[in-house]
DNA sequence: TTAATAAATTAGGTTAGCCTAATTATTAAT
DNA sequence: ATTAATAATTAGGCTAACCTAATTTATTAA
């Protein structure tokens, strides 16, 4: 039983938008989240529960089978682990990684996720922080939060992003905003809730409050 | 005007089966090589003289514009890169790469090829012998034969093998012919074509003569 | 040159995966 | 409890990429 590619994306965004911490999985979020119509991803929920891939009630929205869940992982293990190559091997900057390794995720060959991790030299984390689902399934616990839930004068570290896109991450770039720095929220203005933060010893920027939403720190 | 992977697999279909001195590239000789039949070829060929990427004529065959041969010449780059990749750095054997090669090759991005190629030190040959065509699409010319063409007692290097199927690739590992290995033609049997080779040193075998069809040597 | 064979095409059909527009259910607000 | 808003579904349709079976066109052999 082989998944089709737009099968293993519909999965996927389950998996995503299931993971944000919402109560339920809608048929409008994962439209949303792939760019479908709400009447197509109805069609496909059809395809996905007859293949007992999910389970979807219509007001408990969509879950993952045990079958289904361990391909969605393993979609994810794949384009992590891709985007560790696009950007420790080949140079690739970490907002141009995503794109490639949405493609590269669906090469099926049972051996080439794990002679990629030895390759990569076992990675636990992509280039955007997030964790990289092991071979059995484990995925390393993170208790990082949003930037925009700190209160003021707490030295943190920047653990990962949760948004991939190149427009982000090149807005982080261009404010000196990376993986990993150091980073103290001063004020958080009251108006607009955008964060005032020092990084790594003098410099200081301003965050927008949905920028600070999409920046994860511990 | 972007290819599907479809479309991109006929024209890499049309440049190999050009390659192999055809006279012409048939609509059977296509639903041959891909394993589809002759009336979805006939339906493919009408949308790729529609896009301009060959012309066709019935009794002339497919032929590939100049846009057309720089996308399958492009394809057939990735192809071998992603061979060479799968080969030397996951410790994949000759006869393992192709299917995953077949998968790879579609990845689209404009940079990816040259970087790969850069990243495995500008490799000229693929684990097949085969020659990697150049960014500029320019492709090392060899003047190898096959090696039911050769005379008996000339010593010999297998340069490339024409068949990439691991059944055969498998059978040439367990008669312990390799690519670059010194061979020398010490029979050719009459009743069948097959040829007995001398294996650098000692070691004797017999090869059928579809197997020597296939084994290019220099 | 005619007959036989092989190649190409046409006709008609299927499936996956999308769409828009209209309708029905559910949830939230008054 | 109605009404309004939102979510889900249905109906109907489209395209790419395949198929089989029937037919037409070319090629080859007698
Ligand atoms: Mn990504
Ligand atoms: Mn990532
Ligand atoms: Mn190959
Ligand atoms: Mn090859």
């Amino acid at each position: 039983m082989l998944q089709t590619l737009s099968e293993e994306n519909y999965l996927k965004a389950i998996y995503h938008i299931g993971k944000l911490g919402n109560d339920k999985v809608s048929a409008t979020a994962i439209a949303e989240d792939l760019g479908n119509s709400p009447a197509s991803v109805v069609d496909m929920l059809k395809r996905l529960t007859e293949k007992k891939l999910i389970q979807y009630d219509k007001t408990k929205g969509a879950r993952l089978t045990d079958q289904g869940h361990k391909i969605a992982l393993l979609i994810v293990r794949k384009h992590r682990l891709w985007e560790v190559f696009l950007h420790d091997k080949l140079g690739y900057t970490w907002d141009e990684v995503h794109d490639i390794a949405e493609q590269l995720e669906h090469i099926r060959d049972y051996d080439l996720p794990d002679r990629l991790e030895k390759f990569l030299g076992f990675p636990e984390y992509d280039p955007h922080g997030d964790p990289i689902p092991k071979s059995n399934g484990k995925l390393p616990v993170t208790k990082s939060k949003p930037l925009s839930e700190i209160e003021v004068n707490r030295k943190l570290k920047i653990t990962n992003v949760s948004d991939n896109s190149p427009d982000f991450l090149r807005y982080l770039d261009k404010q000196h905003v990376g993986l990993n720095d150091t980073i103290t929220v001063k004020e958080i203005q009251g108006f607009d809730k955008s964060v005032l933060v020092e990084l790594k010893g003098r410099k200081e920027v301003y965050l927008s409050a949905e920028a600070a939403k999409k920046i994860f720190v511990e």
